[in-house]
DNA sequence: CACTGGCACTCTGCCGCGGGGAGTGCCAGC
DNA sequence: GCTGGCACTCCCCGCGGCAGAGTGCCAGTG
């Protein structure tokens, strides 16, 4: 009985702080929730909350405000994910099915999820090393230059300018563009890589400098999964951040400039395809100690392409975010996924 | 004599600004700048140019702020681009020269105008429309859907799916491909479109509802222009803007996440290789009134492909930015001007 | 034993006050 | 036309006091 109610007073006052911005004090919290005991009970439960770390104050005789553990201790056991309306899910939808090519599903998708969690929204671009060849085109710009575009199934398209040192007849070159989509056309990334490795002996000794400046230059597209893109808005949104203004949104808009660290934040969960919501002094990064990010994969029933997710103060209402963030990660899955076909 | 004064007053006030962000007041300023004459004659001054809209005072028995129409005069009439140092120059080059790609050139162009300037940067990808097809790629996807790539002498790739509506068998493909760079490769893009029209009549009539599919998105792609693509940097300046803050930092965030606002903002100059100033209620947008841009044009010595530029409060070091932003502009002019060959 | 009401205490936020300082405008004088 | 001087205005800052909110503790009660 005590401790169910030491749970529900850290509840009460997670969603009070949350929604009024500022320290929750004893009397408040048996008004506004109907805990049938007096304000003395609660202040006892408080004390205890305090001592396990749960919640703080910020002075002696102020209110109390939640903790990164208090958070936490929400966040796992205190709250449930909150399923749309039927109204914001049409809404996502029409809002996503308009999307033309990869770079407008993106594009889109960090706009919905901004406006609607009234934070700052990451999307990253689907990963390719879990995507197949759809094509590889060659493109002569001089005679020793070339434009390399390789196409995957997500519809990405990879671009790199090949010196190839020798000369390179049309001939050769429709030869390689033939011998390159046979042998990578539908396969996956990193498995294109270990195809490429015997085609070289295909080739004339005197084919082969040129034949393998093209090669590296795809081997390096393929494996190197070179800048795992990430795209971010609702920048905004960082204005409602608080009072105590220019220290605190400094650090966050300098880290949300890095590409490296956009990705770190949305990274490294054991089980991609689960909500991950990281508090506070949770988060990798030094600048974002006020800061909570949830995020999520998204991609085919089977496979995770990539994650998206929404940046915050820690000071959130979870349970709305997390539900956006994971109806916007099905949607997304379902709508990339068909482009796989 | 005096008048000559006068302006040598409103340089001086405009300097004093925009180094100590406050109001100057006459002593200070006969301190500073050694005008040969007392702090009461310069009041005399400073009485006139408010009279004639120049400066203001905040309160009533403050220094003075130039305003909008300060700032103007000083521009035109009383400061001069200021060079970059060697060593600056020297930097600009090595972080440009390692360039790969296009979107690499103006990612990196965008940080460098930030890091410069230490205010926003702006940067417009190279138009389409003056540059010129250098191949166009089509890859199925389906046998009724196909990918249209269309790769241009800059160095962009445009991509956009095609719902041909009837079956393309690959024979039919490989003719229309080969049908479409023969008409288009090196042309511009808005010739091009003009070559696409009298296309359809080489194909029979049952060809004629998927060839025109693909024809229509090739046109959108070539004609439309579409999205011309800014990117920006250095948002984290932003937090400089000064202690008004929050209500001064939302709308421009607003702002700045609108690609047409952006564009707007580079846009519209008669001459776009000239360095162009706007300054606060000059601009095109709400948001921005106390906000300056300094933009110019960037691209080859005949021709201006796009334009790049640096966005900051009204109380900016104008001389300073608009060197950096010069000189910026040729060097990636320059870079991007190889590319064309 | 858990809960309650009461009480003394602490700290914040706010208001009004007053002095110092910076800056102005004006005027008389050189 | 420039200057020094002077009176005036207004901002900013620190101070003290007061109300309010909140706490911790304690003694009392079912």
């Amino acid at each position: 009985m005590l401790e169910d109610r030491k749970l529900e007073v850290l509840r009460a006052i997670v969603e009070d702080y949350v929604s009024t911005q500022e320290p929750v004090g004893s009397r408040a919290l048996v008004e506004r929730h109907n805990l049938g005991v007096s304000p003395a009970t609660i202040r006892n439960d408080m004390a205890a909350l305090e001592d396990e770390g749960y919640i703080a104050q910020p002075h002696t005789s102020a209110g109390r405000i939640p903790t990164d553990k208090g958070y936490r201790l929400f966040v796992d056991r205190l709250s449930t994910v909150k399923p749309l309306s039927t109204a914001e899910r049409r809404a996502i939808q029409s809002f996503l099915d308009g999307a033309l090519d990869l770079d407008d599903i993106v594009t889109r998708t960090v706009r919905l999820l901004a406006t609607l969690t009234q934070q700052v929204a990451v999307v990253q671009y689907p990963s390719l090393s879990r995507s197949s060849v759809r094509h590889v085109e060659l493109v002569p710009l001089s005679t020793t230059r070339l434009l390399l575009v390789l196409i995957t199934s997500t519809g990405r398209v990879e671009q790199r300018v090949v010196e190839t040192g020798a000369e390179l007849p049309d001939s050769l070159l429709g030869e390689l563009r033939a011998q390159l989509n046979a042998s990578t056309a539908g396969v996956r990334l990193p498995d294109a890589a270990v195809r490429l490795e015997d085609l070289t002996e295909r080739f004339t000794v005197e084919q082969r400098p040129a034949v393998n400046a093209v090669l590296s230059a795809l081997l390096e597209s393929l494996v190197e999964e070179p800048e795992e893109r990430v795209v971010l808005g609702g920048t905004a949104n960082l204005a409602r951040f608080g009072p105590d203004f220019p220290q605190t949104i400094r650090p966050v808009l300098e880290a949300l400039e890095e590409q490296m660290v956009l990705l770190r934040l949305l990274g490294e969960a054991a089980d991609p395809s689960v909500l991950q919501v990281r508090i506070g002094h949770e988060n990798p990064h030094a600048g974002l100690t006020t800061t909570s990010v949830v995020s999520v994969g998204y991609g085919t029933e089977s496979e995770v392409l990539a994650k998206l997710g929404v940046l915050g103060p820690t000071r959130m209402d979870y349970p709305g975010t997390m539900g956006a963030v994971r109806a916007v990660a099905r949607y997304v899955g379902r709508i990339v996924g068909e482009g796989q076909g």
